[in-house]
DNA sequence: ACCTGAACACCGTTCAAGT
DNA sequence: ACCTGAACACCGTTCAAGT
């Protein structure tokens, strides 16, 4: 038999189930099969399930591209984490596991290393670079997934039923936001929001040198 | 027989589950086991496994106190984003639910409702205010996660065994960084991003009108 | 040594039968 | 009508046996 694979080939193979069925289709015995082989055989390759998740996780961020570094701080911390919400948005499905597994792979290392060297820059105190770095780590992931699962993901009528009809008199500001979370496209409002954070941390730098 | 619950005594049972015992500790089995009985009678009470998973959302956000609002919108905003946080962090097992599940319950839609009021007196454009409220809401969830997931988390020893040793000299911000994070409270750390974001929001109020 | 089938202890859910 | 046991089609993983 001798049917051998990379890691490389078991990480792109779960993340192909993921992206084509969901998260709920992969599974040890369906990764298996779809490499031909017995479930067993994938124990070779992972410690457990979770081990298989975090090479998912390290799939999705090595299509992560990372920008070079310019002289211009703020434009590195926005081009580093624009490429992270492009690369963690290429994989919709797969989002739950990048907010929940650790990431811990090379390109997953050099990307959060490219965003550290950029805030480093902005003339922060120690501890107000390692706020802001857990501040966009957590605005690119957790608003990807707010995007998708927050009170406005799904189409309109979704929406409008979830929020409007079900509650609407009761919570006003939620049911006028959501007529405007139709014509504003995901890019443009997570860019926005990352400007906002970005121009806090100059403020901030600003303060403290 | 006629052993009967109330949708708030299954909730809270569950949640106890994923407190005392991990998420992977909640299932239907789980649960019926502890309110003593068998498994199909939860499916009174519930759709599927996803609607039993918001339900523990939905007793999370009940933890949460909805701060009353001020004259000062900054204010606001800045209590009750900590008032999620502090919500979610109550119940840490519970965040991978919190993250990935839809927040529709009535206390998720009064803290959604709070904070997006309070932004609406920031000054800014409908655009802005959507990407604000994305952004807080991320930043409350998403930091939280990073806390608990993020390259930094774990002891000190187990950050340093990760990222130190195994690749110290290849990404040098980020092993700069993992000292400092021994020494910040995660308190601390959370709300110096969020006044961050703040300060950010407020910037982008005032360049509108 | 590396690989993998059989088996075990789970799981969510359908179906049909109970009251 | 409401409730729930038996059964089905899965799952991750241990163990032991193959090469």
């Amino acid at each position: 038999m001798r049917a051998r694979f990379t890691t490389d080939e078991i990480a792109s193979a779960a993340l192909r189930i993921v992206d084509e069925s969901g998260l709920a289709a992969l599974s040890m015995r369906s990764l298996a099969a779809a490499l031909g082989t017995g479930p067993m055989t994938m124990y070779n390759y992972v410690a457990d399930k979770e081990g298989l998740e975090e090479l998912v996780v390290a799939a999705v961020a090595a299509g992560i591209v990372v920008p070079e570094p310019s002289d211009d701080w703020a434009a590195d911390v926005h081009a580093t984490a624009s490429a992270m919400w492009r690369g963690v948005r290429a994989h919709p499905a797969a989002i739950p596991l990048v907010l929940t597994r650790r990431m811990a792979s090379a390109t997953g290392f050099a990307i959060a290393d490219a965003l550290v060297g950029a805030l480093g820059r902005a003339g922060l105190s120690d501890a107000g670079r390692l706020s802001a770095f857990h501040a966009v780590l957590g605005l690119v992931t957790g608003s990807a997934q707010a995007q998708l699962a927050g009170p406005f993901s799904g189409d309109a009528a979704e929406t409008a039923a979830r929020i409007g009809s079900a509650a609407g008199a009761q919570y006003p500001h939620i049911a006028a936001l959501s007529e405007v979370a139709t014509s504003v496209s995901v890019e443009d409002d997570f860019d926005g929001g990352l400007r906002m954070l970005i121009a806090g941390i100059a403020a901030a730098g600003s303060a403290v040198s």
